[in-house]
DNA sequence: TTTTATTGATTGATCAGTCAATCAAAAATA
DNA sequence: TATTTTTGATTGACTGATCAATCAATAAAA
């Protein structure tokens, strides 16, 4: 069975398992077993490659929010104008992957934890910085710095609540829904700024 | 020692000590002894008035859902006109005491929650549910209902999202902004619908 | 032989929940 | 009023389950 060259095969398959896990039990509360079999290996296996639970959870943090960078610069870099960059951003983030119950329900855990690890915390923090940043830097090239800044933290916050709103799968609001209201948001105020 | 009549007394000293906990914590995944100690009780004192750790904190979020109300219901009564209505609704959102980090934090924990526990998800639904019916009555004496049912929709989102942005510590937006913000929001697209 | 991959078995800690016992106020009774 | 009974409040000690983490052992590749 042992074959050489297995850490960076078990290690994405352990990452993964975590995500799949957390998302369906919705909560962080789970067990290193639970991962370990549904990443099929010995929970002995997960902290041999990770050497704690905690750090299986930082890295499955870290690991799917470059992910989600990678997404975003690729659509940034397939949009030709400022507008057109301003709505790819805003529809990376309601991809329909991310907008699966059981991602956000890993996403909502994740948050929760931040509270705690700081490390968690940092890369989430990272991740906000970023969304804010790419709004910012298109919305100058449309309006003055100072209404830029506010409309992408309104922006920001909107996607972050229509994001969360899904979680409670209350009157649950379509991906293309999503995306229309955050691009209304910023349609009407640009408008608005030019009189 | 013992006095008859301490079953509200203590009820109400543990849920409140529960959510201290919990928001310090920044988790559900509190111990009942933390939660007994913080309101003076032995452990086995909570479990002989909740019976389970689960049903406490189910009270607890029961309990903070219904002051919330409380203050929405009062603030909607000294409003006059439905465009103050509206104000109030998002004022009472972001309240000094809503606004504080240990209360967002628990705030937090209880949606992630929600993603297992079916009860505590009812009672956050019921809140997500008054908060977009309040916004939309007031919104439909203003603007055509089908405008009104968008703009509340927007707004909820933004609201939430601004709550949960402040969870993470970054930037963090001051209260008076965050109610501009959301006030800004409403008072833009009602003027847009005028042309 | 040395190194890497892998696991079963075990340990130690943590915790929710139970239970029997205690204490004192209130109610009933003499 | 004085005495007994009942009841609510309260806890310390205990149990059983869960789980993260460790470790020694095995098996195959290098």
């Amino acid at each position: 069975m042992p074959k050489v060259g297995m850490e960076p095969v078990r290690r994405k398959a352990l990452v993964d398992a975590a995500m799949r896990v957390i998302g369906d039990h919705g909560s962080l509360t789970v067990t290193m077993s639970e991962i370990a079999k549904q990443a099929g290996v010995s929970p002995a296996l997960a902290h041999h490659y990770f050497g704690s639970k905690e750090q299986l959870l930082i890295e499955t943090v870290r690991v799917h929010l470059q992910r989600l960078r990678d997404s975003v610069v690729t659509a940034l870099r397939a949009a030709p104008t400022p507008r057109e960059k301003l709505s790819a951003v805003i529809r990376v983030s309601f991809q329909a992957d991310q907008f699966a119950p059981e991602t956000i329900a890993a996403w909502l855990a994740f948050y929760a934890e931040a509270q705690r690890s700081e490390e968690t915390r940092r890369f989430l923090v990272i991740y906000a910085r970023r969304l804010r940043s790419n709004l910012v830097a298109n919305l100058k090239t449309l309006c003055p710095a100072e209404d830029a800044e506010r409309i992408a933290e309104g922006a920001a916050a909107m996607i972050d609540g229509l994001y969360i709103r899904q979680s409670l799968r209350s009157a649950p609001i379509s991906i293309e829904a999503s995306i229309a209201l955050t691009d209304d948001y910023l349609t009407t105020h640009l408008n608005a700024l030019r009189g």
